[in-house]
DNA sequence: AAGTGGTCTAGACCACGTT
DNA sequence: ACGTGGTCTAGACCACTTG
């Protein structure tokens, strides 16, 4: 007999869902003060290892902070943080959660013969063959992000079709290359665009930007794409949440 | 009779430790596979919950990446990465991680009367009283950081004495504020330095630096201290770590 | 089909803060 | 002294990937 999954979602993402919900609402922690993890276990009905999980999330996001001996706290800050720079999945929704109406102005797929450098990054011959792909993406029709992608020939397993490339790097690469990716290496830089650049993107004089490097890497942890991110940080606002422990 | 706390360092962490080190080392994970979670096990002699722990840590650092029905992969890109946003502690440390030898050059404590903005920032009352503790930090006796840390007064529990500051901001919360920090949110921002500002660091000509506007909180998820950080990133690469899920 | 990691439980003891 | 979160175990079942 042929069986069912019911609830695909785990259940201590539902509870943290739960939870977000009501602290949001303020029908838990409405003094700032979380329930022991005893008490939450009874109110859902779960174990407590169940309701640490839940916990353990809210805490990376910076939702609460927990200590040792004391009740567990609502961190008022941490709810509203937007855009954390190791979260972003798409610039659709990039933009989109900072407020403005995405769009692509540009797209392009250039042939490199090749380069060194970027092969040196990702750890291949350095007559490897790239495809580039860039994109200039707009918020509410005004350029914000750049973005140049370079994808190695060698980690395609068809040609990259010019009409039906995704908008995020990952769905490209589930598409496209020969493992999707799982992690992904940022080093962050800041630059001043080039006079080309500048009338582009319609910055103002002396407009600095985000310059974000990224090497993305695939389940078995190889290289797979080097992309190269301009971003207006007077557009979009990049987070980073630091905890101490 | 007195007891003795012999181990106070968690069983997860050790295994941690130890697994990171055979992995470097490639005592384990020479073909960069890891053993399954039961194999590991039996070599440590602990229970599963307890390398999934340490596991689960060393996922976080970007260092292995797991896969539901597959097995644990080394990430030879996350085992080399350096100055996370994320993590860092003190500035004479991430100098240091970056390879260069760190030093204060200047350190002044300025009475700040009022500033509406910080104020708001911190969620306090407009005319708060603030301290200003301003710091350049060198690396190789070359200007890397300006640090800019606003200290509300109604924070500290005992007057700031200039010579006992310590140079990390958690350590100076420690000493003088009502609480710990717990929590910072960063906010990632690209700047370019004003005249005055070039000739104390040094610059090159149009030479950008990343600007990173920090709230600290304390353990009750209340805001604490409000930094602005100069840093030249043509020195000190910050790095970001992001995991697909 | 077999092996792997993902989730969940119940129960125990410990370390830390607060009172 | 008490309540809280932190750690750890043993065992079970499920969902996914791989051969």
């Amino acid at each position: 007999m042929k069986k069912y999954s019911v609830n695909t979602t785990p259940l201590y993402l539902t509870v943290r869902n739960l939870l977000l919900e009501a602290i949001r609402t303020e029908e838990i922690g409405d003094d700032g003060r979380l329930p022991s993890e005893g008490m939450l276990c009874k109110q859902f009905g779960v174990s407590r290892a169940t309701i640490r999980s839940a916990l353990q999330a809210l805490e990376n996001e910076g939702v609460i902070t927990k200590r040792h001996g004391s009740t567990t706290v609502v961190n008022t800050g941490g709810l509203q943080v937007k855009m954390r720079i190791d979260e972003f999945k798409g610039f659709f929704q990039l933009i989109q959660e900072s407020g403005h109406r995405p769009s692509i102005a540009h797209k392009e797929l250039i042939r490199i013969p090749h380069s060194p450098q970027i092969a040196n990054l990702l750890g291949l011959e350095k007559d490897e063959e790239f495809y580039q792909l860039e994109r200039l993406f707009l918020g509410d029709g005004k350029p914000v992000i750049l973005a140049s992608e370079f994808i190695p020939k060698s980690k395609l397993i068809k040609e990259l079709t010019f009409e039906e490339i995704p908008e995020s790097i990952f769905e490209l690469a589930d598409l496209y290359c020969t493992n999707t990716i799982a992690q992904t290496i940022t080093e962050i830089r800041s630059t001043i665009a080039t006079r080309d650049l500048k009338e582009r993107m319609g910055l103002a004089n002396n407009e600095t930007m985000l310059k974000l490097e990224e090497i993305h890497y695939g389940r078995q942890g190889e290289p797979l794409i080097f992309s190269d991110i301009l971003v207006r940080d007077k557009i979009i606002h990049f987070h980073a949440v630091r905890k101490r422990y």
